[in-house]
DNA sequence: CATGAATGAGGTTTCATTCAT
DNA sequence: AATGAATGAAACCTCATTCAT
């Protein structure tokens, strides 16, 4: 029997125009986050911006908050995308990895850097920090495995630690210029600077600097929370 | 551009009795803030938690804003005095200098780490830019001007870029410590990473790590923005 | 037994002291009334105006409106005042006493024409109705009494009408007057056409200009409201 | 200067359905007017008396000043129609001109008497001052228009202060008729009296009525306002 | 599927009035 | 008598969501 050939549309014009539609809201979510903000962005608006009706909005986000986590997955994705290091690259030189890195970073900032801002400061928690943490977690499992692979090229550290501190530091400096000097964004030096604050961090050079460690013997347990 | 809404304290209580009753909604206004976040913090919800009704509270505090704006005002003042560095200590060694900073930073995030993220992140902007500015200019002119002071000490870079990386990283690393991992507020290590980190990015001795500037002539203008 | 020299006061100084303190707090509501109009005049307001507190102003006035009515009361006093037609005057010629009560209506208006407006409009009828109706009976008996005592010297007409007709025109003239044009309130030439519309009104010479009565048997009874 | 309330209609209903909303809400609106006046009607009220929600009425009415605007849109349209004089009867008598203003003013008032006051005195000027002007106007056209074609027939006077003069009168006692004695408004004998009151007001014969003018040259300007 | 009319709880804010001090 | 802190009903208005057409 000669394979059938499928008459069935790979998507049927119903889906086709679902998809237009769905495309339609989410821009017009992202256009209206930006200009109103998440609180003022009221699903009506957001449906007349998209040029559907309330009820077709509801169709396919169930409410306001599946909107916005539509939007940030979307955002996610790009930006792991932009994250990612192509496997052929894990035994390249650190520094040429931090670039890519910092890069990527920067350049998912740049993208849009006020919906960033907007998704990541402004979308209620609910059903948000799974996903933050999500990326978080891409983000940490790079850099921690990166770390681990090459541990013998940088200096004696918590791997943790240091997971934690560059992941801070790289992004709240993307972060912060995306915020509040977005010219920033595409100026190379910021790269450049970036690059020199994660490689010193990590270089297995100590330095004199250190005029005593914050308490004797230098790793001590942390006399706990206070509660 | 009049703010649009006030956000000055509508009056002073005189009586006893009143600045009880102011305590009590600015205590309530955090409890509230913490719990349900800045969208879902109602007014009436506020009053009710303070034990006082609504009208009270407006009697005092002419809206929502200006609670938080009050509140704000509060948090600033204690985390400008942890940041605060004596003058006579401007001539200590800078290792010294820059544990301080770190130091202050890590505590004023660690007296109530979550309520310093809520005011921080989800107060809306009205009125409150001017405050945080003022709280980031403080910071800014602490570290520039330390910088500048010392720059024979470190090595050559763009004193503004080198500051905006500096606080941005200091800031953001306590910050999501606060946020993310409560119990590192209160460990000596992130002080001691932090204080790495800072020593080693403004060490003079360069590494040979840098596998090249991000583009050739070291330092060039930035691209502008796309538009 | 000599006649005791009066030792109390007249006015002991506490009845002198509320006596300021109820004329300022009239001046202030008159000012408040003036500058928010009736709905935004709030008793807090106008006892702050009055440099009182709430409390001392409910003490001598037990609402709101008691606070309007008090105004209104002074406000009708001075009007009454101004339309009085001496008792030894009433047997003048016609017109001069027609001038009398034109130009007492044109000066009540110009005292404080805004203040008169808010009064006569925008307070609430309850309580006010029967003064105002107080105000437009001392008009009408003395409209209505004037004509039946010149009734000679006019044109025959229901008085009752006439009386109504000449009130309503005065009255709206110079409160249109005040509320539109108040430059028209102090101008000479408004005085004279209101006298000749008046006069004119009451002349017994008919003229040649009626083209026909409403409906022919001259007068009729009114067909009723038609609910 | 915008006005700080938004007094268009916020959109107009399509289906069927909410154009009967709309009607019902207006109903509502006229009804709850009359039964509370302006300012205790309550938008909740009005939309409960109209037996939809408070968020249909908002749908259609973005204020409450917005209902009030609409009604006496409404109201004016009708009131117009009254008033207009068709083109070919310009050339009609005097009298019988004057008879159809006068005709047309009571039963502008006599349709909904008290309606028209609240609208008239009670709605807050915001929004509704062009459109009363804009009545006016259209009064005060129509009377001055016809003033100064027929000048030669009626007495020599300055038609400004005529047109003034008559119809603030004629407003005025229909007004006044509607507000205090309704059942006045449809009787016939007003309107000849009030006929009689504009016709002799600009009749040529002046009377020897006239004690002398209210200061000697016979037409002065005015002394000009205080200020 | 799409439309858009309808809902109503709930948000912020005002203000006449009471009452402890 | 005076003060001013406190009250809370009620006003206007928004918006996520449902549902008849």
């Amino acid at each position: 029997m000669p394979p059938r050939t499928r008459t069935v549309p790979r998507k049927s014009p119903r889906q086709e125009r679902s998809r237009a539609t769905v495309e339609a809201i989410l821009e017009a979510t992202a256009r209206v986050l930006l200009r109103d903000g998440y609180d003022r962005a009221s699903t009506n608006r957001i449906a007349a911006a998209a040029g559907v009706s309330v009820g077709s909005l509801y169709q396919y986000f169930p409410s306001k908050e599946a909107l916005a986590a539509a939007l940030i997955d979307r955002h996610m994705t790009e930006t792991e995308a932009l994250l990612r290091v192509p496997e052929d690259a894990m035994d390249r030189p650190l520094p040429e990895l931090a670039r890519m890195l910092v890069r990527g970073m920067l350049r998912a900032h740049a993208v849009h850097p006020k919906l960033h801002q907007v998704l990541m400061e402004h979308v209620p928690k609910v059903g948000r920090l799974e996903r933050r943490r999500d990326l978080d977690a891409v983000a940490e499992r790079l850099v921690r495995g990166l770390l681990e692979l090459r541990k013998d090229e940088i200096r004696k550290v918590d791997l943790d630690l240091a997971t934690f501190v560059i992941i801070a530091s790289v992004e709240a400096v993307t972060h912060k210029a995306a915020t509040d000097r977005p010219e920033l964004l595409t100026d190379a030096r910021v790269e450049d600077e970036l690059l020199e604050l994660v490689m010193r961090y990590l270089s297995p050079r100590s330095g004199p600097w250190i005029e005593g460690r914050a308490k004797p013997p230098s790793r001590r347990a942390a006399p706990g929370p206070k509660r």
